[in-house]
DNA sequence: ACAGGGTATGTTAACGATAACATAAACAGG
DNA sequence: CCTGTTTATGTTATCGTTAACATACCCTGT
């Protein structure tokens, strides 16, 4: 800390080590052609000068950053956390560094976002849904690398797509409520479309009841989207005492959906037997909760890891055309359903 | 995407614009004294070119990269995230970016992951815990940026501290119960030290308990840490199977304490009627399970909060020797416990 | 009218690595 | 023994921006 004077460089290392910088160079990488002699005079020698290589000059010079850009609406949340780690576990052994960034499920700080990004040059970039101000839209299809979104199935994608479809989803949940006899069936969710792919749940659960000619006006509001636990509860509250003869409530998440069963505990509604409950995500919470939650898994991790493998095939030039997977997510059906 | 040519640079809008590059690179730092005729046709001939700014460049160039580095044990947790929030709430309006990575509690991933990013020249670091490898240890000390460990109060720190003493925390539950008059305490936690905040819980209980001459030996080890809700409930089981005259368990935190909370509930044990229970770090679902959880407050958002104030002080020249801050977590009394 | 000071722009060189090309030495095969 | 190939290293120029310095012009006050 007494000395502060400018790192080293690799030229301080080539002096060092009495080769030249390209030498050092090659020495850092591990799979260039260096004698096993030199390359171990040249890591002696960076060693000793505390050298530490600079990737920002690499970068610029060899047109490369290593960089995958990937904006998530929330970083507090083991569903995309889950879709980071699928991400994170295909690109690590490969040297791809993930650049994370959160947009809080708004679309003009997704812009902010895509924009300081773009601006360091990722190999590619992954978003989450396929909703965009028209300016985030613009950019990504202007950007002259791999763009995909995931989480969703966009009608008009910009590049690559792997997601799945939230309505489609929710209405097989429906299927299954009606397949069983339910007919009275309420959703709890956000009260804005901040979250699409919230919006999109509740798109299909009315197309669903409407599809059976059943009465799909049992909405319940809950705030702000995500809507927490606790907004979960004040919903279920708020049905709970405006709509007292639903049969069954379908909730935008299995944390508003816990919410809503620890709501039915304090007032002791019984779940099952008087009201079934369902949530969307397979959270660890959904398993372990008594009654177990009836819940969809959209298969978080995988979304993460097949995302990843399409972009290290785009980059390999093993993959030509625009790509879009469709995760089939899978219905769990659980104790609070019956 | 037919023309894949190379994408414009400064020298091509400054061309367009009929100024020079220098003057371009001034337009785009919103600072910098450019005549607003100046700016505007310089910004439309970027426009119409599409260029986008390299951040690459300028990176080298300036010797700023306006990264912060940050290192935290798991993506997966809302007490990371939340200081990760922190951080981001107040770097953000001053241009500085995270540059974030996890380490899945891993010491020797965390070393990786600290020389990767010390490659990328960020403007400050900050890592999670006073633990680290040798090689990790040396390279933040060499390392000519600010350090910031936190969540923890590490006794040999290496630059700045910001947290809290994890033992001290679960130390001072372990005095309530005492005084609300128990003695058959139980501690549910993982079964080794990767987790070294959940080790120092453990630790912090066991000296407690030894000053109260109390038995110290009901520790259930319950699988690799982090230890989820599942294994918070099958240590519960094992606890209520081997040592049913336990009248509270404290849990490494508030995922296992539900957990076991669950498992109490499956087998009809009463909370808190027969066992209480207790967690750690205020999970939304220790507020909202029933009954309530007790537990403990670090003050997540803060400790990046103030973490992210320190940076910039330091950063501004308006701090000078090495801080330590120390954070006061919170005892929340809840339904669970009496 | 002229020194003094700000404002708007330009010129030059450099940040630290490496792609592309060049070369010397070692080696192999007929 | 000589040509052709491989292996290990060096030389040169460059990636795209901006720090540092230079300059031209326009004020303003006395």
């Amino acid at each position: 800390m007494i000395t502060a004077r400018k790192s080293p460089t690799m030229a301080d290392v080539a002096r060092l080590a009495g080769v030249s910088p390209m030498t050092v160079s090659r020495a850092f990488k591990t799979d260039s052609s260096v004698s096993e002699a030199t390359r171990g005079s040249i890591l002696r020698a960076a060693d000793e000068l505390g050298y530490v290589f600079d990737s920002t000059a690499s970068n610029l010079r060899s047109q490369k950053t290593d960089f995958i850009a990937v904006t998530i609406p929330s970083i507090n949340n083991a569903n995309f956390a889950e879709t980071v780690r699928g991400l994170t576990e295909v690109l690590k052994p490969r040297g791809l560094q993930i650049l994370l960034g959160y947009t809080d499920y708004d679309m003009s700080e997704e812009e902010r976002l895509i924009e300081q990004f773009l601006r360091r040059r990722p190999e590619a970039i992954v978003v989450t849904g396929g909703r965009h101000t028209p300016r985030a839209r613009r950019m990504l299809e202007k950007a002259a690398i791999p763009v995909v979104e995931t989480w969703d199935l966009p009608e008009d994608p910009i590049g690559h797509v792997i997601g799945f479809s939230n309505a489609a989803a929710v209405h097989g949940m429906v299927d299954h409520f009606v397949a069983r006899g339910l007919t009275r069936i309420a959703f709890i969710g956000g009260d804005t479309s901040r979250d699409t792919r919230g919006a999109d749940r509740r798109t299909g659960f009315i197309a669903a009841m409407q599809v059976y000619g059943l009465d799909a006006t049992r909405l319940i509001a809950a705030g702000s989207p995500p809507i927490s636990m606790r907004e979960g509860a004040k919903a279920m509250g708020r049905l709970l005492d405006t709509l007292p003869d639903t049969q069954a409530v379908i909730c935008v998440s299995d944390l508003s959906a816990f919410g809503a069963l620890t709501e039915c505990q304090r007032r002791g509604v019984d779940v099952p037997g008087r009201l079934w409950i369902a949530g969307f995500g397979d959270y660890e919470i959904a398993e372990i909760a008594v009654p177990a939650l009836t819940t969809i898994n959209p298969f978080p991790r995988a979304i993460g890891e097949r995302t990843a493998e399409l972009i290290l095939d785009v980059m390999d030039g093993q993959q030509n055309g625009l790509a879009r997977i469709a995760i089939s997510p899978e219905l769990l059906i659980r104790q609070s359903t019956g």
